[in-house]
DNA sequence: TTTCAGTTTATAATAATTCTAAACTAGAAA
DNA sequence: TTTCTAGTTTAGAATTATTATAAACTGAAA
């Protein structure tokens, strides 16, 4: 559990001015059990729920982005809004150049999985994608 | 080598009336040696340079779905244009529902890959994230 | 040819995100 | 304390990718 002692130390030991929002979405996001995977959108519904203090959406973005700068947070499947597409419909697997945002294709015989969890209870796997981001 | 008649029949194929406009985006696609990877807007950029007729950002968006839902092109990295987040910051991979657009996470040690390619001249890999898509 | 469902198109609408610039505040310094 | 200011918050506007609309057009069946 985290204390707003702890929440507010966090905060300052990347430089990160510890404001009330701040520490609120802090609370919010890092005060549980399992970890938390959310939409600017469906954290917005949370925090901004009936009677509670509101933080404005423009905060809540700064907020996100500014936590996951200091690596408090993970961004995934940010394609940064742009849909990608490809001509090659094997399946295979990508490099991502952060730098460039291109992608390279990498041939389905260049990676082995030796172990492979089993999905969920009733789903079944309907493709498995690795994506290896690379920078200079 | 992509004749016009063997693009047509293609599109026949899978129900798509073979329009000017999709043979000609078909031959862009698909008459060329190296696989192609592309975004709407490099797409529409390459149909639509100087002197060339024109086709609509519409009919380009339309057709790409077309070409995707009959299996011809692969979307890679959608993540239908909403950024997720993950308070899990370690390296970890993830199951992915196709139909609530869920996202769980898979330990690390869930997955073990046996062989990994090298990544291209002058760059690193920065990290490796697995995404297995799942179905009922 | 005629006919019409399937397409294309310009444009409007929507949705996620970023920008702007004015008001506010944490905390260093007086 | 009070003052001061750089860092923040905020509402709302702007931007950007994408989807919807509805009128005009066209491939191909009859």
């Amino acid at each position: 559990m985290y204390q707003k002692k702890e929440i507010v130390n966090k905060l300052r030991s990347s430089g990160l001015r510890p404001t009330k929002q701040r520490v609120l979405i802090a609370k919010k996001l890092f005060d549980r059990d399992k970890t938390f995977h959310f939409t600017i959108e469906t954290l917005d519904k949370k925090i901004n729920k009936k009677g509670s203090e509101k933080i404005s959406l423009a905060t809540i973005y700064n907020t996100i982005e500014a936590f996951t700068n200091a690596g408090y947070l993970k961004a995934i499947l940010t394609s940064k809004s742009k849909s990608y597409y490809d001509t090659n419909i094997k399946s295979h697997h990508h490099f991502y150049d952060e730098g460039t945002k291109e992608l390279t294709d990498i041939d389905y015989s260049q990676i082995k999985l030796s172990k492979v969890p089993i999905p969920p209870k009733g789903k079944k796997i309907k493709n498995l994608e690795v994506v290896i981001r690379v920078q200079k």
